[in-house]
DNA sequence: ATCTATCGGGG
DNA sequence: GTGTACGATAGAT
């Protein structure tokens, strides 16, 4: 009865069953049928490091002597491995239950002789992934036993795998999400009191769409009884049963409000391929669904660099995805009104459908790379997108290490001490004609290449060496006879981009073939940038400070001498950051620099953007310009965040747009001096003064009076209930004292108690010159009278 | 200058 | 489930 079976991984987790771990691999064949693949023969395992005079038979005693009947020691092995690249002396202890190794960590671990206890804080799934060499979302081939289908999986088959995983390799270039079936939804709740309160606010719709589908279905609470929605919705999902679940930021609220919602009515959430199994919370605050990839597009957004505020019709609107001015937007603190209003109702339906259908939407634009940040991490993509770059590439590493018979280093909590960056020049402040921006080439990356940095290279007084790699300032030196750990890693990742970027070619640009390898290799770049700040990482299990000490030397180094050689050639050099240098846009010299840099420093660098005009301040890493094409490029800007008032929002919304598509900063100072007169005036409503801020604990539990606390402890005087999670509207009102002294709720306020100037010091100005000082913009200008003659008429392009 | 608290996304 | 982010900023002290 046994066969072959064809299958790509999706997730793996594990269960037990009679004291015995089971490990589950959730994929689906080549008939697109939903498998289960079970193995019970794996166990779980750790290292004890010996010192290095240990009597290893008597330890060996010891340890069988401590193994416990509820999880018995099966094994133990003494082996040869490494560690930090130096010869280790271990013994490798397997027991039955993962749950027992914490415990076997503490007690074995002080038995004399032993060191440490080392790989026993790796997920047993994960574990099973890292030593079969498995990567979700790839294809594998592997013998199996039908099993006959059990009635508490939801699966189409199940099998228990006999013997070797290996790769599909007529599959490595097939797209992964072919054929999955995707599932967007998105909750809207009931909110009365502005922040909804899931033990008495209804989830008033549910909008769900599939990729496969489309039509929106649009699930609807009856008046402010949700338990029916909430039982169709799982309903649905098992039905439907989608093998990826999508949502926007559905990991902090659509999943725990719904958890909380059916905890209320005794519904079991139970959308899981499990039967009866519920999303669960796990790593990096993510909801796990047995047998499905919960994706929190989010965790994507998060990464535009380009634009600043992240909400899912900003994003939607920046990707193309749903334009905003084609969709319905309601302010969140109106969803209870809308839902009330019966004439307003079906706003607030159009409201979800366009969320749910941007959803989706920005699921095709993101999850090709998600699934390619699986293939090259290991780690399951509804985890890696999750996962910071450092953690991601650590997964990776981890496989790298089991490859070597490297053992793995803990993680271990650090207070990381800090240390000197990067060179940044103080820019020559003023408007620029005409500067070229030369950008260094992955510098980090390269530098640990060639100059062999890692732990295990990193040199100690007295440690033997025959060719040493010594970094300037620091005087930190690496070992160059072996190659270090992270150069083999980084070597292998540059390999395996330029064979990729090498077959990009055969293929069209834009066709699915080009588009696939094209995020194939986005993923390994993400994953070899995050390196150097990998080894400055506090958690990382291969931290290193004095590497990545080193490794901003050697950047300094490089950045300066290049500036240098720029200068004694005569060219202009205006700005430097980190990996980039600003110089006159002389193509001729601009030639000498980059083949000095190529041939004395053996470093890559191109010439990464033209301005026709750049304007600096003295603040460093901000900066504003014209490129060629016409686009202003504003570099280093923040916006302000959720807690600032509506007017202070709107001021820099609306003054990034006056520069963007005027291009002209004189505009957006008479705008905002006409705001600061509306203000004085009277004129604003107090609703858009209100600033919102979020209790995370108890009232008596805090010591520092801020202002939120400030006015919540009134609230609570005047009878209002607050608790941890209520978001506290204040505004500041005349006065005298604090800031906090001054802050009331702001339905206790008439408009004229207002502080208006709080309100244009401390918000409107602050958040203008955000944007403004780029185009050296001072308080000065904005102040109602004063006229500056502009130095930023730079932009009024003739 | 240092410490404490909060934001983000969602509704 | 062998486990729980991070970097930036305002206001108080």
């Amino acid at each position: 009865m046994e066969s072959t079976l064809n299958f790509q991984l999706l997730d793996v987790s594990y269960e037990i069953v009679n004291n015995t771990p089971i490990i589950n691999l959730w994929g689906r064949d080549l008939n697109n049928k939903k498998v289960l693949l079970i193995d019970t023969t794996f166990r779980p395992y750790f290292y004890l490091l010996l010192d290095k005079d240990s009597n290893s038979e008597k330890i060996k005693q010891e340890i069988l002597s401590r193994s416990k009947t509820k999880s018995p020691i099966i094994n133990i092995e003494e082996v040869n491995m490494s560690y930090i690249g130096r010869p280790a002396k271990a013994i490798k202890v397997t027991t039955t239950i993962p749950e027992s190794v914490r415990e076997y960590r503490e007690t074995l671990s002080s038995i004399e002789g032993v060191k440490d206890a080392l790989e026993a804080d790796i997920r047993f799934s994960f574990r099973y992934t890292l030593d079969k060499n498995l990567y979700p979302m790839r294809w594998y081939k592997v013998n199996v036993k039908p099993l006959e289908k059990k009635t508490n999986y939801r699966v189409d088959e199940m099998y228990e795998i006999n013997g070797e995983i290996t790769e599909d390799e007529n599959r490595v270039n097939v797209n992964p999400l072919d054929g999955l079936k995707i599932m967007a939804f998105d909750i809207e709740v009931y909110n009365p009191q502005r922040t909804p309160d899931p033990s008495k606010d209804p989830i008033i719709l549910i909008s769900i769409k599939f990729n496969d589908n489309n039509d929106t279905i649009l699930l609807e609470a009856k008046g402010h009884d949700d338990s029916e929605i909430i039982h169709k919705f799982i309903e649905l999902i098992r039905k439907e049963d989608p093998d990826i679940i999508i949502g926007y930021n559905q990991n902090k609220f659509d999943w725990p409000y719904l958890i909380e919602r059916s905890k209320l009515y005794k519904i079991k959430l139970d959308v899981g391929r499990k039967v009866d199994s519920v999303p669960n919370p796990s790593v990096f605050g993510h909801y796990s669904i047995q047998g499905r990839l919960n994706v929190d597009l989010y965790d994507f957004a998060e990464e535009l660099q380009e634009i600043k505020v992240k909400s899912l019709d900003e994003v939607a609107d920046y990707l193309g995805v749903k334009p905003k001015d084609k969709r319905v937007n309601i302010d969140w603190w109106l969803i209870a009104q809308y839902w009330d209003d019966i004439e307003k109702r079906n706003t607030l339906k159009q409201y979800s459908i366009d969320d749910v259908e941007s959803t989706l939407g920005l699921a095709y634009k993101f999850l090709p790379f998600g699934a390619q940040l699986s293939i090259i991490s290991g780690l399951p993509m509804d985890q890696v997108v999750a996962a910071s770059v450092a953690f991601r590439l650590e997964a990776r590493l981890m496989r790298e290490a089991k490859k070597k018979s490297e053992l793995m280093p803990n993680r271990i909590e650090r207070n990381i001490e800090s240390y000197t960056g990067a060179v940044v020049l103080k820019p020559e402040p003023g408007i620029h004609e005409n500067v070229a921006v030369l950008d260094f080439a992955s510098m980090y990356p390269s530098i640990m290449v060639k100059y062999n940095v890692g732990p295990d290279t990193l040199l100690k007084d007295g440690d033997a060496c025959k060719v040493r790699n010594k970094a300037p300032e620091v005087n930190h030196e690496f070992c160059a006879d072996n190659p270090a750990f992270m150069r083999l890693v980084l070597e292998r990742f540059l390999k395996w981009r330029s064979e990729i970027k090498k077959a990009m070619k055969l293929y069209k640009e834009g066709s699915s073939e080009y588009n696939l390898l094209n995020e194939r290799q986005k993923a390994i770049k993400v994953l070899a940038n995050a390196s150097y700040g990998y080894l400055g990482w506090g958690a990382a299990r291969w931290y290193c400070r004095s590497c990545a000490e080193a490794i901003t030397a050697w950047g300094r180094d490089l950045i300066s001498q290049s500036i240098n050689f720029a200068k004694s050639i005569g060219l202009k050099v205006y700005y430097g950051d980190t990996d980039s240098i600003f110089v006159d846009n002389n193509k001729e010299k601009i030639e000498q620099v980059i083949n000095w840099i190529t041939k004395v420093l053996e470093f890559d660098i191109k010439i990464d953007k033209i301005y026709k005009r750049v304007f600096f301040t003295e603040a460093k890493k901000r900066y504003a310009g014209l490129l060629e094409d016409g686009k202003i490029d504003i570099v280093g800007f923040e916006a302000v965040r959720g807690d600032w008032s509506e007017l202070a929002k709107e001021v820099q919304s609306n003054i990034a747009e006056l520069i963007l598509k005027t291009g002209n900063p004189k505009k957006a100072i008479e705008y905002v001096k006409a705001v600061i007169e509306d203000l004085k005036n009277g004129k604003i409503v107090l609703d858009k003064l209100i600033i919102w801020k979020t209790l995370t604990k108890e009232i008596e539990q805090y010591e520092a009076e801020t202002p939120h606390a400030y006015a919540a402890k009134l609230m609570e005087k005047y009878g209002y209930k607050v608790t941890a999670g209520s978001k506290i509207g204040f505004v500041i009102i005349k006065g005298s004292g604090s800031i906090s002294k001054k802050a009331r709720p702001y339905f206790m306020v008439k408009e004229s108690d207002i502080d208006t100037n709080y309100y244009i010091d401390k918000q409107i100005i602050p958040s203008a010159l955000r944007i403004l000082s780029y185009f050296g913009i001072t308080e000065k200008d904005l102040k109602v009278g004063s006229k500056q003659p502009s130095l930023f008429d730079f932009l009024d392009s003739s």
